[in-house]
DNA sequence: CTTGCACCGTACCGAACGTTACGGTACACC
DNA sequence: GGTGTACCGTAACGTTCGGTACGGTGCAAG
């Protein structure tokens, strides 16, 4: 039952990532774009390459996915010097990361297909990215809420609760929004606006010694 | 580029409705698994009927949509009698609904169909779950909240932001989850206690006269 | 009884697309 | 020069599926 989430390293040629890349546009362009035909024209492959290397569609989209989806940069934050101030700024710069990626092109795109897919019998892709986007802000963002509550400065019960109230107050219904197609247009004041906002909340409920900032 | 949401009424025949049961069945099983074939077969009906009555598998989609979104369950809040209590009970009985209604098969279903479909030149399905789904909500919830803004209950600037945050302590991020094929099982009793706890978060940031309840 | 209508069941058509096969080319290695 | 390898481009195959056509049935109206 576990998904294979190993492939580290790069493990694809220069030449294979080009293909890869080829995949990514024609899958941002629209999901149904992505005909092993399109992808051979786009990198200028052979399908016959195509098959060697990737097996089949579903393996092409895989490693598309997965590919893309490691990358994702999550915010990293260092729990060295802990007052409140910079406990405050990390939490806020993680929100602002957070809510960036998420209404960013590439995220809109990967998860509408890894939601698609969910939906069939193949299953596969919704693992991937959520192994890759949720769950590893959630690995990466725990450690600095332990941190604080073990500072005094955070007070909450169980880590795992505080980070999805986290999650709700910085992405509210814009992630669902923009995957049902509703143009929002979100600029970098406003994500800036809403991550402040977030902090500024989510410290409300849970900052122990809150001083209005 | 509106797009048509009327058909008010029960403008389909009972048979026309047990077709787009079996859709609506189809569409559960798997996204991929309704072709026309298998619902004129589950249906016992011809697929010349369906398409004479649909006129194409897109409209035969869009039908059952926009029959299964229209008859979501927006909870109705009524404005009388606006004490602290009453409106909290009213805003908490709201969480758990809108909670409960997202975490059921046929939202997740239909979510899916439609995100999947907002990948799509087509558009379409994006537009009628938004406006069916999230806006509606949206529309039902904000004026309960200026009520209790009028009664000096709550302090907020904008309702649609506060609806926002108010959807983010309630949702979190049990719908992406879901969507992405996460395995989350959540009964009655997470569902009460998550709507309890999200009505007691919003009230401690947006109440005016917050006695710990 | 006849006619017309709405519908069922099924066979059929055409297009799209995943997949495979084959001929041709560039290049490294001997 | 000869050979093998990796690749490109394209033709071809098989299946799936949306869409259409056609024969057959039950039924109500006349």
């Amino acid at each position: 039952m576990s998904v294979a989430l190993d492939h580290r390293e790069e493990a694809f040629t220069l030449r294979q990532q080009q293909v890869l890349s080829a995949a990514l546009e024609l899958l941002v362009e629209g999901s149904d774009a992505l005909t092993m035909t399109a992808v051979a024209r786009r990198a200028s492959c052979s399908k016959e390459t195509l098959y060697k290397w990737f097996g089949d569609r579903d393996g092409l989209l895989t490693a598309t996915v997965q590919w893309q989806a490691a990358k994702v940069r999550v915010p990293h934050v260092d729990r060295h010097r802990l007052d409140a101030q910079t406990l405050r700024s990390s939490v806020e710069a993680f929100a602002r990361d957070l809510l960036g990626t998420l209404v960013g092109e590439m995220s809109v795109t990967l998860n509408r297909l890894a939601v698609a897919d969910a939906g069939m019998q193949k299953r596969g892709l919704g693992r991937i990215v959520l192994e890759n986007g949720r769950l590893e802000m959630g690995r990466r963002l725990k450690p600095v809420l332990d941190a604080g509550r073990h500072a005094r400065l955070l007070d909450f019960a169980d880590s795992e609760t505080a980070f999805q109230v986290f999650f709700g107050l910085v992405v509210r219904d814009t992630q669902i929004r923009l995957l049902l197609g509703d143009e929002m247009h979100l600029g970098a004041a406003e994500i800036d606006r809403d991550a402040i906002a977030a902090t500024q909340q989510f410290f409300a409920l849970y900052g122990r010694e809150e001083k209005s900032r």
